[in-house]
DNA sequence: TCATATCGGTTTCAAAATGAAACTCATTGA
DNA sequence: TCAATGAGTTTCATTTTGAAACCGATATGA
């Protein structure tokens, strides 16, 4: 395969973002670390993901600023992978993900996992664009401007 | 390689939204389609994808009825790809991408598209879920409810 | 109207990404 | 002290990707 299309320097910022993270362990590592699973191993077994593409992905994540490593906090000598500040602004985009989801691949009644509030136990309402004003955006009122 | 694993049957909405359009030229499709690509070709120019990738690309799109074929609407005999409703549900994934795009991986400075309100102009705001109340909710205030 | 160019693909083939399993080597636990 | 676990890396077969060539159907234009 002649080498594989980057679209790093792409003017998109889509582009860009799916150039970091739009792979299908990726996301799934960033939705992992939102849950909580920090160290290698449970990463692996969470995913199923083969250990050579989890030791690629998780470098890669660190590498774009996404994830970190530090000392494992459990004492042990071990590392373990975290959200950076950038990471952690990722969580839109995997509640967006999760909530079309839900919303389209599942058969009426079939169970599957839900985001709630931790405070109120209420599930989460759809997430939107929403102009200045507060209302929601649909698609057509929202406008690409190229090159700021 | 052994078959690539899919994640269809995986109770994690993340996971199957990973699964149907989370790969690099899959998003990007997405993406043009909101800004009123239709045409093959078109897709082809603006994506610089392989025909074949892209033909492969549009039919999983179909399938997972993401966009839908029709008579193209410019009077010739050809057809084109439109966002079906689902589809157009994706809005929210593509906006949250181009947002955390647009804020991380710039320089200061770089000239980037951006996504505006059509009618007032103005920049659309950071989109995060919120709670019921309106509130912003931080990734540790929501928590997945396994199994509902 | 006939020739030519464009559209929307499919086929072919080499290079690259993926995955399972085996292999390391350090750390932990008993 | 010695086996088991953690965290990778290496190897190798399979799959996916991509560029380019090819193809039939449609559009264009002289």
């Amino acid at each position: 395969m002649p080498r594989r299309k980057s679209s790093s320097d792409d003017p998109c910022p889509v582009a860009r973002s799916v150039d970091v993270i739009g792979d299908r362990w990726s996301l799934l590592i960033v939705r992992d670390a939102f849950d909580g699973v920090r160290r290698f191993g449970d990463f692996q077994r969470s995913l199923g993901v083969a250990r050579n593409i989890l030791s690629d992905r998780l470098h890669q994540l660190v590498e774009a600023g996404i994830l970190a490593t530090r000392p494992a906090s459990d004492g042990t000598a071990y590392k373990e992978y975290v959200l950076t500040e950038q990471g952690e602004r990722l969580f839109p985009v995997v509640v967006a993900l999760r909530q079309w989801g839900e919303h389209h691949l599942f058969a009426q009644g079939e169970p599957h996992s839900r985001l709630v509030d931790r405070k109120t136990g209420k599930p989460i309402p759809f997430m939107a664009p929403r102009a200045d004003n507060g209302d929601e955006l649909a698609p057509g009122e929202a406008e690409v401007r190229k090159l700021t």
